[in-house]
DNA sequence: TTTTCCATACCCGGATCGCGGTATATTTTT
DNA sequence: AAAAATATACCGCGATCCGGGTATGGAAAA
């Protein structure tokens, strides 16, 4: 796998917030020893990041550091994907709990790099992302896996049959009774005692729970 | 990045499932060649596959194609993960489509590769995924992160007070206005002027349609 | 062929909801 | 200091919902 080169006068430009002194110009130094990667811009919070991008630097990526003096990086994300949607956020960090995984790639992140294990492949990393990948170690990428299965959990089986998940459709696309009725061309009554049966199978007692029990578990 | 060395007599066994004959054996030899992996069972579907894991074999990885005669890759996922959750399934496929990797993952898949760029590295993806990692190239791992930004959205602000939030949490929740009510020591009266104020701010007409507008947009 | 499941339809009484008001006291903003 | 926003509380009417029934015809399963 080679990496496209890059002509020295055209290098990336990559932006560092970091609040540690020794190791954002540890980093910085690692970055510029990559021949297709450059950083002038490094700096110790979000704040100062971000009036750099508002005086008009537009960086192809940020590395941000998560645990930060005011804005924390998370927030700071959304404040460059703002300003500056064309530049890419990595996260680089020491926390690898579930939280601050999920929030930072909701909030569009294009990788996120612990600070333990980035130091080798840092370099391969960057231009992963510059070509429209995502920079994650397999550990990283596992928990988002994770996250993944759980979300989209087991699919309970309560028994419905057609009719009923039909109506259950309808509910949750927010119809009434009586609505429902006309739609499928039945009595009203009728629509009562599907719904009646679905109480049943679900465990609920009132419509707002059928819609919150099959919205949360995705029965629909 | 020590890979953990493996005893000869214990190394770790990979089924495969794969219909094509010549891509099969291939694969196969790649994986004979890695010191640490082996590969006795390779077969052309999902059934013939299930029915080894059935007579007791239990791989520590099964890698799979997702389309097969018969029974697809994706429902095979599920079949092992049940057979034998200790199995941990990696798809292995020229489709690269939002739909199947999103559910390959969400079947329980601890991997996703793409046969066009898999081989070379295939042993170090495998180790990866024994050590709890994930398998999965920076291009997959992007289609994954804009999943999860597309799912966790805009979040639209309405305007909502502390106040409402709180009585919209607890209706999500399933309550009622009068279990609301006791729930905050206030009014019931009071309940109902609050939940009208959420109404004209969601533009809503019901508890259905909130609690099903709050979920989808993931309001709370 | 009998039995069970499914979809259909109806009734009623009490509870709950939706919406139209009005009103007051604090806190925040201007 | 005046204005706006927020949280609180109350009333009544008509619509809707919930749970308890009963009942029938057809399709699927035993």
């Amino acid at each position: 796998m080679k990496p496209a080169e890059q002509p020295l006068d055209n290098q990336i430009n990559v932006m560092i917030i970091e609040d540690d002194e020794l190791y954002r110009e540890s980093i910085q130094e690692l970055i510029n020893d990559c021949e297709s990667l450059q950083c002038n811009h490094a700096y110790e919070s979000c704040e100062a990041g971000i009036q750099a991008v508002e005086e008009g630097f537009a960086p192809e990526i940020i590395l941000i550091d998560i645990d930060l003096p005011g804005m924390n990086g998370i927030e700071g994300i959304r404040h460059f994907k703002q300003l500056s949607p064309a530049s890419k956020s990595v996260m680089l960090t020491v926390f690898d709990d579930d939280d601050n995984i999920f929030n930072a790639l909701c909030y569009g992140a294009s990788g996120y790099l612990l600070k333990s294990a980035s130091s080798e492949n840092i370099c391969q990393y960057m231009t992963d992302v510059l070509s429209g990948g995502a920079a994650m170690n397999p550990h990283i990428a596992a928990k988002v896996l994770k996250m993944f299965t759980q979300y989209s959990q087991p699919k309970k089986e309560y028994g419905l049959t057609g009719r009923e998940k039909e109506i259950l459709q309808l509910l949750v696309n927010g119809m009434n009774k009586k609505h429902i009725a006309g739609e499928l061309c039945i009595s009203l009554f009728t629509v009562d005692t599907h719904l009646k049966n679905i109480y049943a199978k679900l465990q609920v007692h009132s419509q707002i729970d059928v819609v919150s029990k099959a919205l949360k578990e995705r029965l629909i």
